[in-house]
DNA sequence: CAAGGCAGCTCAATCGATGTAGCAAAAATT
DNA sequence: AATTTTTGCTACATCGATTGAGCTGCCTTG
């Protein structure tokens, strides 16, 4: 009825009463299935206008309910404050859609706590799919989703029970070294050790993009200093701090670095201005991450990108296929500008 | 039973099987009123364990249709792709949480089709309230929430039919237009008409920013330039092209700038050193919004930080106090540095 | 003209959780 | 001992959509 729209919602049995037939002529009109349940296109007709008018929207709580597939898919991913997060959500949106399902994204902050919440929360709600974007514990995730039955795969960060789509650190660390080393030595006439800050020592990616780190030295003889391996976290304090530390015990600072995040870089770029240690002859920088104004600091930073796209599409083929065999995908990132 | 947790998930009446007890029993005690329900903590505390053991989750679904409230909250936001989305996402989970409300968000790329789909499909799921941010159009989205008896908000850019929290555009550009006019006497001797860039002419927000630009160069007693106001658009190569067709047209570029979010300013700063049009004497700027590498650029760019906790603040004080007579509630921007 | 076929519907069970109403047994009261 | 009260539980209807199994006419066909 007309005059408690604005209280009750209208049903497929309003609809029914409205139109003078059942309820199930209407969910089969309303589900597009008339066809197969030969409904007369008239009553379709009908049925269909009745629902525009009234404003008509399905109760999806009732529709999961019954049917056998949810058509959830969920995220959970660890901040929105930079480039690489903001674009894995947006596209992940983009491809679930695509694909007819609906995405529900959750944001943990890195948080383990919150990430175990957030994952049971989705299991709550159906979701057939769950992807743990850079997870502090991923293969805890994977456990508590094998108990329900739903699928889950790693994104950004790997585990060791699910499939796990992650930038090639390595690879991508190492051709980072290597053009920060180069840069150095073609500014300041020889390439120096690189410090190394960001991150946290204990996840795969930090790692392994130390493991380029070492290697890309290696390869030019330049001999790395571990005391000049920060992985102090991903905060820009945290940076900030490690940076204070290191400039107090030292009186010569690196000349070069290896950042490990836009994060980190947002804490050591603030660093570098409000100390003034770099004043007059700036260090050559890299970042693993890429952030379009960072990018026009200066023409001594050099980033890399990692490949958001090419990591979704691994992340949906996998989807599309409904494989869910252990295995390690890693896409390489891409590198800006020469 | 466990052989077939891989298949089928654990419900009430397989817990209350396990347990030789009924499914209310079970729910009553797993919804944790099992003590208004009059249930012995005995049989409690078995039921608790074997849906630990279970690993059981409830069908919210299920639960949601019986009950009256969702306890879901939607929003609707053009992007992930800068600090000021993405702080509002962030905060808004946040909030959300905390108020025991299970947020859903979509990213619907300033595209109005896709904001109504968008709005159909949380209604739904029977979101409780629905947070339209940045929408293109509003009061469509106000009406399709009213018809279903679902109250709405509008966050970031207002509308006419439901309340509307966002920052104050007029005061905050004014003075932002102010400190940019200030900063170009000091640097160039004498305040010259600023160059207005960015955003839609159509929408609230960049209509008032420009009453605000033009107010604050009236108070200094410059004249501003008609064709200097380039309403291009939100995307970074639509400023791109604007300022290509300006500098096509015009010998001599305007000395400062007042970019009208970062995104903008993406596209200012790549034209800025693409086109070599600036070099050695840069221009004077100031940008409607804050990115953290962007405040590092140099020290010729004044930003203005809208304020995300506070918009948020007004937004969940609404929802808190379940009013929804239409308001505009206007929010004072936060200016970084001096 | 009976038998079969089919178009166009409706009935009723079902999904899983919730909560009211009610029932049997134990405990407390008179 | 008889009654009332309390305890501790169960039965069942309900939420809204879906779907397999009918059911009723009308039209063919032999």
């Amino acid at each position: 009825m007309n005059r408690d729209r604005q209280t009750k919602k209208t049903t497929i049995y309003d609809l029914a009463a409205l139109a003078g037939t059942s309820a199930s002529a209407v969910s089969a009109v309303l589900s597009g299935n008339w066809k197969k349940r030969r409904i007369s296109s008239q009553l379709a007709d009908k049925i269909t206008r009745l629902a525009e008018e009234q404003g008509y929207a399905v109760n999806m709580q009732a529709s999961l309910l019954r049917r056998e597939k949810s058509k959830i898919i969920g995220m959970i991913v660890p901040k929105y404050d930079n480039r690489y997060f903001g674009s894995i959500v947006e596209t992940f949106e983009n491809m679930a859609r695509e694909r007819g399902l609906f995405p529900i994204i959750t944001c943990t902050r890195r948080d383990p706590a919150l990430e175990i919440e957030a994952a049971r929360t989705m299991l709550s709600y159906q979701v057939e799919w769950l992807i743990a974007t850079g997870a502090t514990d991923p293969d805890r995730i994977t456990d508590i989703c094998a108990a329900s039955g739903v699928k889950s795969l790693n994104l950004d960060l790997p585990g060791s029970r699910a499939p796990s789509v992650i930038s090639d650190n390595f690879a991508g660390a190492k051709e980072l070294t290597r053009r920060i080393l180069a840069n150095s030595e073609r500014r300041l006439g020889q390439a120096s050790p690189l410090l190394f800050i960001g991150g946290r020592g204990s996840d795969h990616n930090t790692a392994e993009r130390v493991r380029g780190f070492r290697t890309a030295h290696a390869e030019v003889g330049v001999a790395v200093d571990e005391s000049h391996i920060l992985a102090c976290g991903y905060a820009p304090e945290k940076a900030e701090n490690a940076l204070d530390a290191l400039a107090s015990r030292e009186k010569h600072l690196p000349q070069g670095m290896f950042v490990n995040s836009t994060i980190s870089l947002e804490g050591v770029m603030r660093w570098i201005r409000r100390s003034g240690h770099y004043d007059g002859r700036p260090p050559v920088m890299g970042c693993f991450d890429w952030d379009p104004f960072a990018a026009l600091l200066g023409d001594n930073i050099e980033m890399v990108r990692q490949d958001v796209p090419g990591m979704l599409n691994a992340i949906f083929d996998i989807i599309d296929q409904g494989l869910s065999q252990t295995s390690l995908i890693e896409i390489p990132p891409v590198f800006m500008g020469s």
